[in-house]
DNA sequence: CCGCCAATAAACATCC
DNA sequence: TGGATGTTTATTGGCG
C-alpha cells in the first residue's frame, strides 16, 4: 500500500458542494494546508460539535468523498485490479505509480476508496435505516458512494461476500426465519390486508440470501477502524474536545490513518475510544421506536422503506429468539455503551420476551411494518411504553402462535459471530447441547407466551447458565 | 524471516 | 438451469 503523501501547494479539485465541502474549502484556504484529509476531519469535527447525528458524519464523509472523486489511497486502477490488484511480478515497480497524485488530490472515480471492505460494508449497513442489508444492497451502496467499483472488475463483489462470511463483525440474519416466514406461515387471505398497505413485503422479502447486520459485540471495532481512516471526522489526526484519559497525544498528531496503516494495524480490533456523541445519539434514537432499528430518519422512497420493513419484520419475528437466549452480552452497567448497539433491543424490551410478545400483539407495533412509513413510526413512538392490549389484530397473534412451532430448531444460530475455527468448535459443542437446550427453550417460550409480564427471569437465568457452561466448555 | 492482516481468486454448495 | 448468494481455501503483498 502506497504511503499517503501530501504534495505541497496543490489545490483540491472537483466540486465542493455542501456545507461540509464549503467548510472544507474555507478551512483549506484559511490554513493553506495541502492536506485535504486534515481539512475534512476538521470540518467534520466542527460539524460534530454542532450535534450532527451519527449518520451525518457518515453521509457527509462519503458525500465529500464523492465530491472529491473517490480517489484511492492505493493507486490501483481497475486494470491493475484485473491483475488481482497487484503489479505483475515482472514489473520493475511494485509501488503505486508515482506520477499519479495521492488520494486526497486526485480526481475521477478511477481510484480505490481508502476504506477496507470491512469499513465499506459497515458504512453501508450503518447507512441503512434498518441497519440490515442484503448483499445486493451492500453492493448498491458501495457503487452509489464509490463509483470506482462500477468500472472495477466484478471480483470486488466476491471480496464483499468473502468479508461478510469471514469477518466476525458481520452477522447474518436469516430471512427464512424472518420475512419469508410471515408469508409461509400465513394462510391465504390472512396476510392480504397487510400486504395491501405494504407491497414491499411481497416484492422484496422473498428473495435469495440473508440480511447482514453488524454484530453489536464487534461494532466498536468497526467504528474504531473507521475512525482510523483519514477522512473520518473522528480521525485522531486533529485535536478534539474530548478529554478521554485514554486519548494519547499520539492519537491526535499521528500520521494519516486508514485501514492498513501502521497505527491501524497496531490498534486493530482494540477499542480505544468510542465517540460519546455517537453513543448518546444512538441511544436516544434507538429508544424512540418500539423496534429499535426503525428510526425516525427521513426515508427515501422504496429501497430504504423496504429495508425498514425487512428490519421490522426481522426483529418482530426474531425478538422471541433473541430475548430468550441472546448471544449478545448481557446489558452492561454502562447504559450508554449498551445503547450503542444498533441492533440491540430497547431497554423496555431487551431480554423480555413477554413484553416482546405482547408488544407484537399491539396495533401500534403492527403499524410499523404494515405501513413502514415515517408517520407510523411516530405513532409507535407514542405507544411504545404502553402496549394496549385491547386491540390485537389477527396477524401478530397468528404469527405468535405459529412461531412457537416454527422456532423449534431455529432458536438460534450458535456462534454466528465467532471466527470460523471457534464457530466450528462451538457448533460441535452446541450440537451436543442442542436437544436439551431446545427442550428447555421451547418450554420457556411456551411458558412465557402464556405469562404476560415479569416471568422471563427464569428464561434469562437459564440462558445465562447455559452460556456460562458453554464458555467454560469452550475454554 | 515470520506472523498478521487485507485483498483477491477460485472452487464449491445452496437456494430461488 | 442460470444466477445470486454464502462458505471455504489458497495465494499474494504490505507491514512491523
Amino acid at each position: 500500500m502506497g504511503p499517503v503523501v501530501m504534495p505541497p501547494g496543490k489545490k483540491a479539485e472537483g466540486p465542493s458542494s455542501g456545507s461540509v465541502a464549503r467548510g472544507l474549502s474555507q478551512l483549506y484556504q484559511d490554513t493553506e494546508a495541502a492536506d485535504l484529509s486534515l481539512a475534512l476531519s476538521a470540518s467534520l469535527s466542527r460539524a460534530e460539535d454542532e450535534e450532527l447525528t451519527s449518520l451525518s458524519w457518515l453521509h457527509e464523509s462519503t458525500d465529500l468523498l464523492t465530491s472529491l472523486g473517490h480517489s484511492g489511497l492505493r493507486s490501483v486502477s481497475p486494470l491493475q485490479d484485473a491483475n488481482g490488484g497487484r503489479e505483475p511480478s515482472s514489473s520493475p515497480s511494485s509501488s503505486p505509480e508515482p506520477s499519479e497524485p495521492p488520494y486526497h488530490l486526485s480526481t475521477g472515480p478511477s481510484r480505490k476508496p481508502p476504506y477496507s471492505f470491512s469499513c465499506l460494508i459497515f458504512m453501508a449497513i450503518e447507512d441503512a435505516p434498518s441497519k440490515r442489508l442484503p448483499v445486493k444492497d451492500i453492493y448498491g451502496w458501495i457503487l452509489e458512494h464509490f463509483p470506482y467499483f462500477a468500472s472495477a472488475p466484478t471480483g470486488w463483489k466476491n471480496s464483499v461476500r468473502h468479508n461478510l462470511s469471514l469477518n466476525k463483525c458481520f452477522k447474518k440474519v436469516d430471512k427464512d426465519r424472518s420475512q419469508r416466514g410471515v408469508i409461509w406461515f400465513c394462510q391465504a387471505g390472512e396476510l392480504e390486508p397487510y400486504l395491501d398497505a405494504m407491497p414491499e413485503l411481497v416484492n422484496d422479502s422473498i428473495g435469495k440470501g440473508s440480511l447482514w447486520s453488524i454484530d453489536p459485540d464487534y461494532r466498536h471495532n468497526l467504528i474504531q477502524a473507521l475512525k482510523k481512516t483519514p477522512y473520518h471526522p473522528y480521525s485522531p489526526r486533529l485535536p478534539k474536545p474530548s478529554t478521554s484519559p485514554s486519548a494519547s497525544p499520539q492519537q491526535y498528531h499521528s500520521p494519516p490513518l486508514w485501514p492498513g496503516s501502521p497505527l491501524f494495524r497496531k490498534n486493530g480490533g482494540v477499542l480505544l475510544q468510542v465517540p460519546q456523541r455517537v453513543i448518546q445519539h444512538s441511544s436516544r434514537v434507538a429508544a424512540q421506536g418500539l423496534f429499535p432499528v426503525i428510526r425516525p430518519l427521513p426515508l427515501s422512497p422504496v429501497s430504504k422503506r423496504t429495508t425498514a420493513v425487512r428490519s421490522a419484520l426481522g426483529d418482530y419475528l426474531t425478538r422471541g429468539k433473541n430475548s430468550l437466549c441472546s448471544d449478545s452480552p448481557p446489558p452492561s452497567d454502562d447504559q450508554q455503551e449498551d445503547h450503542t448497539y444498533s441492533s440491540s433491543q430497547s431497554p423496555s424490551t431487551k431480554g423480555d420476551i413477554s413484553s416482546s410478545l405482547s408488544s407484537c400483539s399491539t396495533q401500534g407495533s403492527l403499524s410499523v411494518y404494515s405501513h413502514g412509513q415515517e408517520a407510523t413510526v411516530t405513532e409507535v413512538k407514542e405507544e411504545q411504553k404502553d402496549f394496549p392490549l385491547d386491540a390485537s389484530p389477527p396477524l401478530p397473534q397468528l404469527l405468535q402462535r405459529r412461531r412457537l412451532l416454527w422456532t423449534k430448531g431455529h432458536l438460534r444460530t450458535p456462534g454466528d459471530t465467532l471466527p470460523l475455527k471457534k464457530r466450528r468448535a462451538e457448533n460441535l459443542l452446541v450440537k451436543e447441547e442442542e436437544d436439551e437446550e431446545m427442550k428447555e427453550a421451547a418450554g420457556s417460550l411456551l411458558h412465557l407466551a402464556g405469562v404476560r409480564t415479569g416471568s422471563n427471569k427464569n428464561a434469562q437465568r437459564a440462558c445465562k447458565v447455559q452460556k456460562e457452561l458453554k464458555e467454560e466448555a469452550s475454554d
